[in-house]
DNA sequence: GTTCGAAATTTCGTATACGAAATACGAAGC
DNA sequence: GCTTCGTATTTCGTATACGAAATTTCGAAC
């Protein structure tokens, strides 16, 4: 038998709050984080938010100002094109290494999923799209089995996150997406890695997106 | 005239520290983390030093017992696998974007360390190799101008340092490994992206290592 | 001698307290 | 009225305090 360890700590809470209330854009770039202010709102001391923020300003989710406390940082178009350049080659490390250890249940969600983001896009859900379309993803890194992957993924999700609620542009509702989805998918069913891979990193290139913060310019960059 | 803000808070100073203390194999895995300990030794309270473990635990440096406490966490093959996996597809890619960037000055700092990296293994000091070692992949880092890179290396380094700090197998000290060096920095000098990014791949095939935990079998992977 | 259990001790997570540094505010001088 | 300097207030980093949970110790029962 064994224990049913649950008990996140309030640090890992408070973590995990804070985050979710950065990357939804519920607390939004360049807002002052006031210790006593978050403390409050969580109903806890300021110790475990101020652990909290130490962490997230290691992961770049915040920022010293320089002065006094830290504010949630800008987004930055430089990190947006690290992560989608990262991405060009992890993605398709990840697709082999799944490849190969594909199981029935994980074809079974991975089936579910995708069938899922499709529904979501024709009704127009967009959100809901996005995070089907990081759960797709996701289900790839668990299965790569690749620990560091997973790591580092999951860490830029949340500053893709953030970036799209801001800016309220989300590649991934749309269709052609969700097509590329399913043929990487059933690729990797097939048991072609090599496919799968290409066909994940021709998916990154679609994925390429346009500058975060210009001017409304009237080019619709996601033809649906 | 510019700020003199240098003061690292003392949970960056403890982090610092205990990280160092853990790759270099000062703190072994499994030894168990007391806090008053740790506090004791560093002079400082309990606090910045909790804060600094959360952090670590994070980035798998450290590990919960489930029980009271932490450990350090046990030298791991399938992380160090993944890092190795990991690499195979990140560092050619660092090489590709850094080729883009280089400057003069950079490209007389890589050909420093390449220099001082051949002089190490010649003159049998593995220690000394391996830190050139990494400080030429970090160049490479740097030099690529994405965050992501360098901050996910930087962290994987620091396991791949643990790790050799325990076995005792310091891949790195090899003549190969920098006239590997040597090739790629070249065509990079000469602008070739491609062919430098070709051969950086080819060297982190070389490069991966066997298994690390294995009794001494009389076999030598690492013939010099 | 071994096993069990309760008391004592350790050690952690978290709250609170305190000093230092930065900002905000207000009065004095131009 | 605008600037400048000194004081009050805020807010952070860190130390200390405290309660809870786990481990260890030790004695009693078998």
């Amino acid at each position: 038998m064994e224990a049913l360890r649950q008990n996140k700590t309030l640090v890992e809470q408070a973590y995990d709050a804070l985050l979710e209330a950065i990357c939804t854009g519920d607390i939004k770039a360049g807002d002052r984080l006031n210790q006593d202010e978050l403390a409050e709102r969580l109903q806890v001391s300021r110790q475990p938010v101020n652990s909290a923020l130490s962490m997230l300003k290691a992961q770049r989710f915040v920022q010293d100002t320089g002065k006094r406390g830290v504010v949630v940082a800008p987004i930055d178009q430089t990190l947006f094109d690290s992560i989608y350049q990262f991405r060009t080659v992890v993605e398709p490390l990840a697709v082999r290494l799944a490849t190969a250890r594909l199981t029935k249940e994980a074809i079974s969600l991975g089936r579910e999923i995708i069938a899922r983001g499709k529904i979501h896009v024709q009704s127009g859900d967009d959100a809901a799209a996005l995070r089907a379309d990081m759960e797709f993803h996701n289900l790839i890194y668990t299965l790569s089995g690749n620990l560091i992957i997973a790591d580092a993924m999951t860490l830029n999700w949340r500053h893709l996150q953030r970036a799209m609620s801001e800016v309220l542009s989300v590649p991934g509702a749309t269709l052609r997406v969700w097509k590329e989805h399913d043929q990487i998918f059933t690729e990797m069913v097939r048991g072609d890695a090599d496919a799968a891979a290409n066909r994940m990193r021709e998916h990154m290139e679609h994925a390429v997106p346009g500058p975060l913060l210009v001017g409304t310019d009237g080019v619709d960059r996601q033809t649906r």
